[in-house]
DNA sequence: CAATGAATGCTAAAAATTTAGCATTTCGTG
DNA sequence: CACGAAATGCTAAATTTTTAGCATTCATTG
């Protein structure tokens, strides 16, 4: 269950000193935007504490959640290198600060410091793996694997404190694009294994390593060949 | 229906001329092997002329297409920059010259040529974006759409004369991770529109306009805000 | 030009998933 | 500690999708 690795654990004492210095602190509180979908001033966005959730709405009202960014991760690589828009609305979750670099004071940090883009090269690439995985396990896990990752994910990525996350059915449903019957019914078929415990707004991972096992005996991607 | 840059054409003459230097050109028949889901020599490939399909075989033996790349584009990042293995099984599709550049060597190009590194950054980050696209596909839009916006994606990839693509119902199938009757079922629909045609091994867009807007109709993310 | 393998077309039953309810439990708050 | 909002639990019908066939069409080749 291996995890991306932030931006920042990627960057020398020098590099991070550098783009603080050439970025601007932005606030945000719980639920707050940061930016809409479609929005197109270039730069690039540096979580310095708090989470970032990203995600579509699609005009039927529907929220499709498509990731989840914690401190140290950057985002808006697109804006600086392929010219694109916004392709998520973004909004924070929990008390945020964000460090937004320009795209002209990223390039001339970029110049100075070419371990800068070599870091956003691992970063982007291990982001990109993750992505086709998750295709992947859209078009050939159970709704139960799928689980199983999405809560392994959520704990990578969500700096919890323990094993009990604190998201609800409705976000599992959403950010796996399934319907909150489904997923109960899925979350059951693991909590009868003893594998997790279901709360109020939080699941438990009761048996860390049987839930791994679960993975790995359900992703015929994980079996010796 | 955007389609990301290859490499090769985001380099100057001089950085392509010492990437060629630096590699080593390897040639294959149809249908042949280059690498297999696991192997980790690390390395970055180009191709120079014919097209790698990418996918896994499932230990069912269902193949699932991950993804199909043409001339000027590279493959490899992974084990260059995030320090894994292949994770997919790499074949030619037709005659196909690769050309490998080893880590070691590629490490010394990128000090070289720091437009390298800033070229891979553009790609990765369109295909990052692609591939996010992909899963929020797969998870918001009808078969369909689905279908109609894989067909573009071979048109872009694959560098076909015509609109004529040579694709098989359960190649399409497999692309997706639908079932053939599925594929076949949307497909009807599609051509009953008049919006394709039919062939035998093959799919003709016939109204490539009408098939845009089709997409853009059933695509909430492509509607005005 | 007949034979053959490969691909599509078609069908119906089985299985999976969603939809749309409503009931129940939980948790914070007044 | 009663109340209400929010979340989960549960159910059944409707819908979608797959599975498993078999029939038909197409292209190649001997």
């Amino acid at each position: 269950m291996e995890q991306n690795p932030p931006l920042l654990t990627l960057l020398s004492a020098a590099e991070i000193r550098d783009l603080v210095a050439a970025g601007e602190e932005r606030r945000f509180t719980d639920n707050q935007n940061i930016h809409a979908r479609g929005s197109d001033l270039p730069g690039l966005s540096v979580i310095k504490s708090g989470r970032v959730r990203f995600g579509i709405f699609g005009e039927d009202g529907r929220y499709i959640q498509t990731g989840l960014l914690g401190q140290g991760h950057c985002f808006g690589e697109a804006t600086l290198f392929a010219n694109m828009p916004r392709a998520y609305d973004a909004d924070a979750v929990g008390e945020t600060v964000i460090l937004s670099v320009s795209k002209k004071k990223f390039d001339d940090l970029c110049d100075a410091h070419p371990g800068i883009a070599k870091a956003l090269l691992v970063t982007l690439t291990s982001r990109l793996y993750e992505a086709l995985d998750f295709a992947d396990d859209i078009r050939r896990l159970s709704i139960e694997t799928r689980i199983a990752k999405q809560l392994f994910r959520f704990v990578a990525s969500g700096g919890f404190s323990s094993e009990t996350i604190p998201v609800r059915q409705t976000d599992l449903a959403y950010a796996l694009g399934l319907s909150r019957v489904s997923v109960g019914k899925a979350l059951e078929t693991l909590k009868r294994r003893g594998l997790i415990e279901l709360g109020y707004g939080e699941i438990r991972i009761a048996d860390r390593a049987g839930l791994e096992n679960w993975v790995i005996d359900h992703d015929s991607r994980h079996a010796e060949r």
